[in-house]
DNA sequence: CCAAAAGTGTTTGCTCTACACCCATGG
DNA sequence: CCATGGGTGTAGAGCAAACACTTTTGG
């Protein structure tokens, strides 16, 4: 954005030192996984004041001595039991007012969990309810939770279009027609089919997992992918 | 990136409330400009303890009522005395040990000044002195601000490609040739001259100014670029 | 045998790349 | 008139988009 040009001249302004009065520090995760043809978020209702019985994203503060992403695991860790999950930073959201028990900056991560791992989320569930949402039918959230989801949806699209996270929403194993559905909901576009399944498998990050799967009609053969790829990203970029 | 699955669970733990000690939050400011051939970045000596004499980036703490945003605009403006420029959050930089003086989270912001608007910042410094260097020949840096510059270096890379961004690095007229040493610079690669015209055009980007350049030899024709046109994405993706 | 999803190729237009020479000016 | 950077076009290859029918299974 373009910052605009009011005077900004007469705040606190860069002394020195330690005078100055320290905020509390928390971290937000956005966990997405797709499941049943949507795209889902994992918020957990809250107990206590303020925005008690509220969703809100999972989360919790910052101990004094703990790195930020270890603290993103930590309560990922607790709150669903998942680990070794695809975690990345978000944003850091620290508007004054957006906690009403003072000030509070959230630094939010943004993860991705497969169908499978989800599963054993449910063992995790210690305390709180949790809950998987559609991401496009959310409850009222507390804080400012809708604008971080908000956020992080963008960037899922974002990275979508040029790494193969996409992947990782969905089991380890998955028919390319599954695959394709994610790409449909995430970035809410139609794809045609046969391009679809021409471009992934030019890519070779998907491999033949030499079964099928049986269903209601045809059976589907069932990829899995070359993990080597997950990082890759690739661009033809328009500029210059 | 993906997290290691050692055992977080026996860290501090999210039991409730404001028991928690507090980090201090202060802005850090990456800010690019192009002369001269050089991608250039904005450094300050520090004066006083930790890394007094050390070369590190515009920054300072951020006040308790003031949005996180604001106090790296009000830092700009107080340590350059630019204002109006392009200015996005990097990245939330917070290892436990980053910073003697006690746990100090920073908010790194990324902004580019063209060459027009830095020409003004001379008047705005006031106390320490502060200087452009070349990004690929940086002096001893304090705290992690090479890290720093060098993530806002890859988001800059990453930016020119997919945006019109690459143009706030010069002065608002400029020739081709120079828009080009710019994306030369910054990618470290070479283009080729044609096919960097015919591109740069045909996004209707840029528009010729209607005047010439002087110089040594061959007058080059100056362009403006259409400003509806920064903000501007566009990305042809790999995936799907 | 019917319904439903899986699977499969070709053509056409566009975009990217590679590549070499003349032009306008200042000294 | 020479040195220097400014400016210009084309051909070939590879990529992307549009498009419809056959196959396999379960019920």
């Amino acid at each position: 954005m373009v910052v605009s040009t009011v005077l900004l001249s007469q705040l606190p302004g860069a002394q020195e030192k330690q005078a100055y009065e320290r905020p509390s520090l928390t971290v937000d995760l956005v966990l997405f996984t797709f499941t049943e043809g949507e795209l889902r978020v994992l918020l957990i209702k809250r107990r206590n004041w303020p925005y008690a019985d509220c969703w809100a994203l999972p989360g919790g503060f910052v101990g004094i001595a703990e790195r930020i992403e270890d603290a993103a695991a930590r309560e990922l860790s607790e709150e669903t039991g998942v680990e070794g999950v695809y975690l990345e930073q978000l944003y850091t959201f620290g508007e004054p007012k957006r906690d009403p028990r003072g000030r509070v900056i959230t630094v939010a991560y943004f993860a991705i969990v497969g169908a499978d791992v989800r599963q054993q989320a449910r063992a995790g569930e210690e305390t709180t309810d949790a809950n998987w949402f559609d991401v496009y039918a959310l409850p009222r959230l507390a804080f400012d939770h809708d604008r971080i989801i908000h956020y992080a949806l963008q960037r899922l699209r974002y990275k979508l279009e040029y790494t193969a996270l996409g992947f990782l929403l969905l089991p380890d194993e998955f028919t390319l027609s599954e695959l394709q559905q994610v790409y449909e909901v995430v970035l809410q576009e139609h794809l045609d089919k046969r391009n679809f399944r021409r471009k992934i498998l030019a890519q070779g990050i998907v491999e033949y997992a030499g079964k099928l799967r049986y269903g209601d009609h045809r059976p589907a053969r069932l990829y899995r992918f070359a993990a080597a790829a997950i990082e890759l990203e690739s661009v033809r970029r328009r500029f210059p």
